[in-house]
DNA sequence: TTGAATTTTGCAAACGTTTGCGATAAATTT
DNA sequence: AAATTTATCGCAAACGTTTGCAAAATTCAA
């Protein structure tokens, strides 16, 4: 079957490609009449404009590319989740690509964006990406990025991401709060800025206004790796009242730990955790939790994207704060 | 900045746009010279092809759509991963976007990838599509339609999903294995075919090998009814010895009730579920499943794809076979 | 050296739109 | 009735490619 396009339209109805075109966007140089009959027709055969044609002409696509570590991730789905429905809204199609957290990967991903003449492209840097240039070819282009989550440190950047030290020292406050004597904080990848200022953030606050309190600092890159850790420091003569994950993955290693040790929760061990709220919720009593929300940075990056394309350059850093939700793990 | 084109690399070297055209794709007629001339102009130029351009022409567009019910869900997103890995692999992007289970969104995302003009869709109906004339227009303007997990009944679509029959009776086998005598069997929205398929195929299997045991079967429509079928049940004076979790969201329900009330496992109570096995090995023990991976699916969808698009027609239904993993929960 | 075969290149149309500008016809004003 | 305005509409170029075909340049054989 042959697809309806404005030509075919224009020879059923004897009229001009212009004017059929004019007539099925309301141009007011057409006369109601005719606008009616082209209506009718369209819709009769089913006619959906070429977005190729109509992009190949106008220089732009109405679609976004996203740019993302991995698809399959409770925080970046919910991102994802986010944009794609803003994006449905504002008329904006999703285009997704994952990384793999690999540098190559992200570059050929982001050249498959400027084929594709995307019309901005919201990206979370993959763990080590060091060099920004491919991202400087894109505003060489005119496209404008929005980073987030995992952002570069320049301030030229537009980036959104999650209030990280806020979150950390909301966590630290409610552990103050509980009057915790001995504290085992479990952190990510040291390499990421993400562990770094939240473990900065986290110990500066508990030094300053609970220095009796004893904590144990320790940074893990996987689920197995913190539930080991947590076995071991169990093992100790000296029992943490409190323990602190910095991420989901940490905080199933540690449960797995608290399951398999049959200890209470929260009665034996205090636990906190920062997380978008799905894992807390999985277990008896929910694990408290510091939100950082990956819809709600999602709608952030959007706004900015809006913003970015509308008003030209906008640069800037905006954060989406968090709060504390109570589980019944403290 | 301006966007360099075939036009501009013709003009500073002198040639034809065919000439350069040709040249970049080694096409045989163009001798070496001149391709190499082109090619080094062509990278220190940053040339990229116009992606509309070509699609405009050549009436192909390199590019997927994909409608999933939910984004942020822990099959899909698997799902999704692989066909983004695949596709990525074989030069095509992917056109993400979300049902939310509603089908006037469907509908829209159909036809944004019509008017993108994508060369295939992968599908999963939202919960409660009924009506499927939608899916033939896309056939009628050849683009190729890949249902997969929630797909229709006719048998001219072509399909990928589970084995579900076979996954409820591996469940079901090894509940008989482990010698159970009172099962709480509990199953999802039963309007839906695959709560239908699974709950018939586990019963019937249960009745003909195992007539003696004691089933029970229950239909939740969510993590919560699930937790509070569990909660009734455990009341009752006769004990059950076996659940069976059809899907992760039940799974989570009974075993939110299961901490709560602190029975052991597999010692009080022998537990498997139909998952893809990351909500599993949050626990401790970790709970032994029947694995259907929506990474699998995702490849076999992406296959079916590919055959469509090369070899005109193959409508076949595809399932990909599960397997039981050991957890320690049974 | 001439004609034929071969290699290398260019012309021009087409894909489906949008849009500035000019053309025609009708309506209005002088 | 002539001049001017207004309402409708069409022409044609442009966006950046691909590709059949013809043209030009080169090589080769006789």
């Amino acid at each position: 079957m042959t697809n309806t396009t404005l030509k075919l339209l224009a020879q059923q109805l004897q009229l001009s490609i212009s004017t059929v075109s004019r007539a099925l966007k309301d141009h007011p140089d057409i006369s109601a009449a005719t606008k009616e009959k082209v209506h009718a027709l369209a819709n009769s055969l089913d006619y959906e404009p070429n977005a190729y044609a109509i992009q190949l002409r106008t220089q732009s696509s109405k679609i976004f590319g996203v740019i993302v570590p991995a698809i399959a991730n409770l925080f970046y789905d919910s991102f994802i989740a986010a944009i794609e429905e803003e994006s449905r809204k504002n008329g904006y199609a999703l285009m997704i690509l994952q990384s793999s957290n690999n540098i190559e990967n992200e570059l050929n991903n982001l050249k498959i964006f400027r084929q594709n003449r995307v019309s901005g492209v919201f990206a979370c840097l993959s763990a080590h990406t060091q060099n920004l240039e491919v991202y400087e070819k894109m505003s060489d282009r005119d496209i404008p990025v929005v980073f987030f989550d995992i952002v570069p440190k320049e301030s030229k950047y537009t980036k959104v991401r999650m209030a990280d030290e806020r979150c950390a020292i909301i966590a630290a406050e409610n552990i103050i709060q509980r009057g915790a004597k001995r504290v085992l904080a479990l952190f990510g990848d040291p390499a990421l800025s993400i562990s770094q200022k939240r473990k900065q953030a986290f110990q500066q606050f508990m030094e300053k206004y609970a220095p009796k309190t004893h904590c144990t600092y320790v940074h893990t890159n996987s689920s197995l790796e913190a539930q080991e850790a947590f076995d071991k420091h169990l093992s100790k003569s000296q029992k943490f009242d409190t323990v602190f994950a910095m991420t989901d993955e940490i905080l199933i290693g540690v449960m797995k730990s608290i399951q398999a040790h049959n200890i209470k929760v929260p009665k034996e061990i205090g636990v906190i955790s920062i997380s978008n709220g799905f894992i807390p919720s999985l277990y008896h009593p929910n694990i408290s939790y510091v939100e950082t929300s990956g819809f709600e940075l999602g709608k952030l990056a959007f706004v900015q994207m809006l913003a970015n394309i509308k008003g030209g350059k906008t640069l800037s850093e905006l954060t989406v704060d968090a709060r504390f939700v109570e589980g019944g793990s403290m």
